[in-house]
DNA sequence: TGATGGATTACA
DNA sequence: GTAATCCATCAA
């Protein structure tokens, strides 16, 4: 379908730089109507950036097949696979070409509550998304929809007024350089957020 | 072709 | 603290 067809969806409110679209997530509700519906309040993201921009990002060194969809366009989901095991959600955020996303790390429930508790097993609801592999599983958002829009009727993300009431800190689980870029944006009050860790040190080249 | 380690989570 | 558990990416 032509790109100007899905014009009237304002895929363009996600565009822009990952560090500048992030804060803006905050409080937006993401729906998903996998199975069952889910809808959470973001209330934990981070942003990564492209091509020799940012060395924490998958998209650092050039353009891959896993990382294909953080090449844009802006306005859709790019999701991955790592540890194994655990699924990562994304809003890309550069116009085609460019490569950007915001990894959304934590939400509140705030619809679905049994289904998601359902899907999650045996977890306190504050957890249930309460970083980016649990989010992913509360929302049963996989690999299938690596690419798919976020104004679809399987997956939607309505923005909320912004906030200017949220913190910055560096991101979690990124080593190395890239390490100190205060990317990472949450809500200061929300018993969501996930806790900050520090990334695992990284090997130093034996001097 | 093989090695490496990861935008994590759960459990001891 | 550490096991679990794929697989994309990179060096050779």
């Amino acid at each position: 379908m032509d790109d100007r067809l899905a014009s009237s969806f304002p895929h363009d409110l996600f565009a822009g730089h990952a560090a500048e679209v992030a804060p803006r997530l905050l409080g937006a509700v993401l729906t998903s109507h996998v199975g069952s519906t889910v809808r959470i309040r973001i209330t934990e993201v981070e942003a990564y950036g492209g091509v020799g921009e940012d060395p924490g990002s998958h998209a650092y060194r050039r353009m891959t097949q896993r990382n294909a969809t953080m090449f844009g366009p802006p306005g859709h989901l790019y999701v991955y696979f790592t540890y194994g095991m655990h699924w990562c959600v994304n809003v890309v955020t550069r116009p085609q070409g460019e490569a950007g996303a915001v990894l959304l790390r934590a939400g509140e429930v705030i619809e679905g509550l049994d289904e998601a508790r359902a899907r999650r097993g045996q977890s306190i609801d504050r957890d249930l998304a309460r970083g980016p592999g649990r989010l992913a599983q509360a929302l049963a958002l996989t690999g299938d929809l690596d690419g798919a829009t976020l104004q679809g009727p399987v997956v939607s993300l309505a923005l909320s007024t912004p906030t200017n009431s949220y913190e910055v800190s560096a991101r979690t689980g990124v080593s190395g350089e890239g390490a100190d870029l205060a990317w990472r944006f949450y809500l200061p009050t929300e018993r969501s957020v996930s806790p900050y860790r520090r990334a695992k040190a990284r090997n130093v080249k034996a001097g």
